[in-house]
DNA sequence: TCCCTTCAAC
């Protein structure tokens, strides 16, 4: 066998030859035979072995040593740790190798700094940091990269302020990266674990040391990605990695066109992006809509031959989706050759985000058809779809998925729940799971609010947003929306008023059209119809048609053409496109006898090509959907839906019910208005509903409009006469009618 | 040895 030792010699010297576990063991068998097993021999076989990635083999050789091993033999089993994300034991082996007295070197630092990030340990991070100076390999070109990587990542550690987590450790790295230190205001944190828009400057024991400014999260963010950039201009050289990872950094904290900046300067560099710097980048596109400058990087992308990269093809889906342009997300997904979890969530998340409800749920199914395992993500992207097309059963089917495979601890996907069965009409099943969530984030409490918001329970609301203040969770933009949504569908005026302020003045949000638009309805509707015009007149922006056309919804409730011509002026200088204005001018006029103007409002929407979106009422009966349009015979129950309504008529009109003709547009006849109303969407659907499930079931309609004044009324009569509750959701908000009552008291 | 992509509330 002497003619094999020199091949050993020189694969032992080129350890990068060996590529398959076999061969590994086979050298490893030879040097036990022939060269015998000491500990210098054993620590190459063991880089070899995890240099392949096999922690099992690495890890025998690694306990046979007898002495200290040597810093091969450190350097190979703290690699193959974090190799295979055992982060923790990494870290536990490189602590004994420094109790050991080995000096680590340079190559080791990589795997510690990123087992330190997968770990999303920073305290210890900062002292790894602290090691590499002191051992002067702070010039290293990995680790300087590991390091960017390491302070990159350190702004996702958490949302806002918690004081849990500070008065652990955390403040410590806040305390000595601030140069100047003012100590005039001192804040216990035990008393006030949430200091708003204030500085930090250090920590005193129990006590964080501020001053008024900026918020505590920014002023992380700016330290950590100061660190990154300070990492990278101190770093004598630099690969396309360095370039890559400060970009990344910048990207993640949102700034984005220091990011663009950054790789304009690859260039000067003499460096040329790849495929990392690229599906980095892409996320800007998609974030700021900007398709134009997104198509310019696809360019690249396809000059370069990196079009069949699973990155940046799952960036340009998501890209492109995002700026609405579906149809080539969905020309590149078809074109991939390989599949994996995160393309086909970029394209379920791009098609439902586009409305594109049933598309979403197809690529679900064939994502489960082709055994790829659906992520956590997957979940977050698919449930909205549920929750648009209120389909409960299926929403359930996917609830028991995600339990069955432990995904119901996430709190992306529990907020999802939340909002799922908000959606779809039950309401407690949502607050039960969110009752049930460990740490509900902002956005747990606002699908939680804006649940109520929508099943008209203001109240609940409102105590929700409190409480979500109470446990220091800060409310966003959002969840100022949901909360003023909640008083707007509740008529609570003054409550509105206090909130609007209050997000401008305490919390510097300032209102977008939602927030406006919210306020706006709401004053309009309470009959406040000047203060709401003056209201919208003076938006710090510019005010779409539909702020406006809510305001000429008022109008129609409330009677004032007067208010109503102007408003209407306005919303068609502004957006003479938006159908919904012709439509209530419209009946504005018919239902004061104007008919003439009534038709001249019909014209002009013709004369636009402008036709009024068909109502449409849908139900779901044995897990199967049944649509309704307003006068449609084409059900096969059309007959026995027809006697139906007959017959509850005759009893409604017993009760009281007085038919109010004022939503029908057409100048008709009495009988006709009657026919054209009992026909609608709503009633043929409710109607069904009552013939074809046993009695006292829940009866759960969906309409795409909103429902219709008159409706609303026979709605009322029928819950009573049929004894069912009849759960409605409209395009708006829910409708809970029960006992001859709504739970929208009429204010809607 | 280091770097990249997908998600939730409107």
């Amino acid at each position: 066998m002497s003619s094999i030792a020199i091949p050993l010699r020189s694969l032992l010297q080129n350890p990068s030859t060996i590529k398959s576990k076999h061969h590994a063991k086979q050298l490893h068998a030879q040097v036990l035979k022939t060269e015998g097993s000491s500990s210098s021999l054993m620590a190459t076989i063991l880089s070899i072995y995890s240099h392949l990635g096999f922690l099992h083999e690495s890890l025998i050789i690694f306990n046979t040593f007898t002495s200290l091993p040597t810093i091969i033999a450190w350097k190979s089993v703290i690699r193959c740790y974090t190799y295979h994300g055992l982060f923790k034991d990494s870290l536990t082996c490189f602590s004994y190798m420094r109790a050991s007295g080995k000096h680590p070197d340079h190559n080791v630092f990589p795997s510690v700094l990123k087992s330190c990030t997968g770990l999303m340990d920073f305290k210890l991070g900062e002292s790894v940091h602290g090691c590499i100076v002191r051992l002067g390999v702070d010039a290293d070109l990995y680790t300087g990269n590991a390091l960017m990587n390491m302070y990159s990542k350190f702004q996702n550690m958490d949302e806002g302020f918690d004081s849990r987590r500070f008065s652990s450790g955390n403040v410590d790295l806040v305390y000595e990266k601030i140069p100047e230190r003012n100590f005039d205001i001192k804040v216990d944190i035990e008393k006030d674990p949430h200091p708003r828009s204030l500085k930090f400057l250090g920590k005193n024991q129990n006590q964080l040391l501020v001053s008024g400014g900026v918020t505590p999260r920014r002023r992380r963010d700016m330290v950590y990605i100061e660190s990154v950039k300070k990492v990278f201009d101190m770093m004598p050289s630099k690969d396309i990695v360095s370039w890559n990872t400060v970009i990344a950094g910048y990207v993640h904290n949102g700034m984005c066109e220091e990011a663009l900046r950054t790789v304009r300067n690859i260039g000067r560099a003499n460096l040329m992006p790849d495929s990392f710097t690229l599906s980095s980048i892409l996320p800007i596109f998609a974030k700021y809509v900007d398709i134009s400058r997104g198509k310019e990087i696809h360019g690249y992308t396809l000059r370069h031959g990196f079009d069949s990269d699973d990155f940046i093809a799952s960036s340009l889906i998501d890209m492109y989706a995002k700026c609405t342009r579906v149809d080539d997300s969905l020309r590149i997904f078809h074109l991939l050759p390989q599949l994996d979890v995160i393309s086909w969530n970029s394209i379920i998340a791009g098609c439902v985000q586009n409305g594109l409800f049933d598309e979403g749920l197809k690529l679900f199914r064939q994502m489960l058809t082709a055994k790829v395992k659906p992520s956590s993500l997957t979940f977050s992207s698919i449930m909205p779809a549920c929750a648009h097309l209120t389909t409960l059963h299926l929403g359930k089917q996917l609830h028991g998925y995600i339990t069955r495979n432990g995904f119901d601890k996430n709190v992306f996907i529990a907020s999802a729940l939340v909002d799922m069965y908000a959606k779809c009409g039950n309401i407690r099943i949502a607050r039960s799971i969110f009752d049930k969530m460990d740490s509900p984030d902002m956005v747990s409490w606002t699908a939680m609010i804006m649940g109520y918001a929508l099943h008209g329970h203001a109240n609940e609301a409102l105590l929700l947003f409190h409480k979500m203040k109470m446990e220091n969770v800060r409310p966003n933009y959002v969840a100022f929306v949901a909360a003023l949504t909640a008083c707007s569908h509740g008529g609570l005026v003054d409550e509105a008023r206090m909130l609007f302020n209050c997000m401008i003045e305490d919390y510097g949000i300032s209102p977008g059209l939602e927030h406006y638009a919210a306020v706006a309805d709401l004053l309009g509707r309470a009959g406040k119809l000047e203060e709401a015009y003056e209201f919208i007149s003076k938006m710090h922006i510019r005010p779409t048609g539909s702020v406006w056309a809510t305001l000429l919804s008022s109008c129609r409730v409330h009677k004032n053409i007067e208010l109503a011509e102007r408003v209407g002026e306005k919303v068609f200088q502004i957006d003479p496109e938006n159908i919904g204005a012709y439509i209530l001018m419209s009946n504005i006029y018919s239902s004061a006898g104007r008919w003439k103007e009534a038709a001249k409002m019909r014209v002009a929407m013709k004369g636009r090509g402008m036709t009024k979106k068909p109502a449409c009422t849908w139900i779901e009966v044995k897990n199967k959907i049944h649509a309704f349009v307003a006068g449609d015979k084409s059900h096969p129950y059309y007959d026995r839906i027809k006697e139906a309504l007959k017959v509850m008529l005759e009893q409604m009109e017993r009760k009281g019910y007085v038919l109010n003709t004022d939503d029908v547009l057409h100048d008709v006849e009495e009988e006709q208005k009657r026919n054209l109303l009992c026909s609608h969407s709503e009633r043929l659907a409710i109607a069904f509903g009552i013939i074809s499930t046993p009695s006292g079931t829940t009866i759960r309609v969906t309409k795409n409009l909103r429902v219709c004044v008159d409706c609303h009324t026979a709605t009322k009569f029928i819950s009573e006469i049929a004894g069912r509750e009849i759960v409605m959701r409209d395009v708006s908000r829910f409708h809970h009618f029960k006992d001859g009552k709504c739970s929208c008291g009429d204010y809607w």
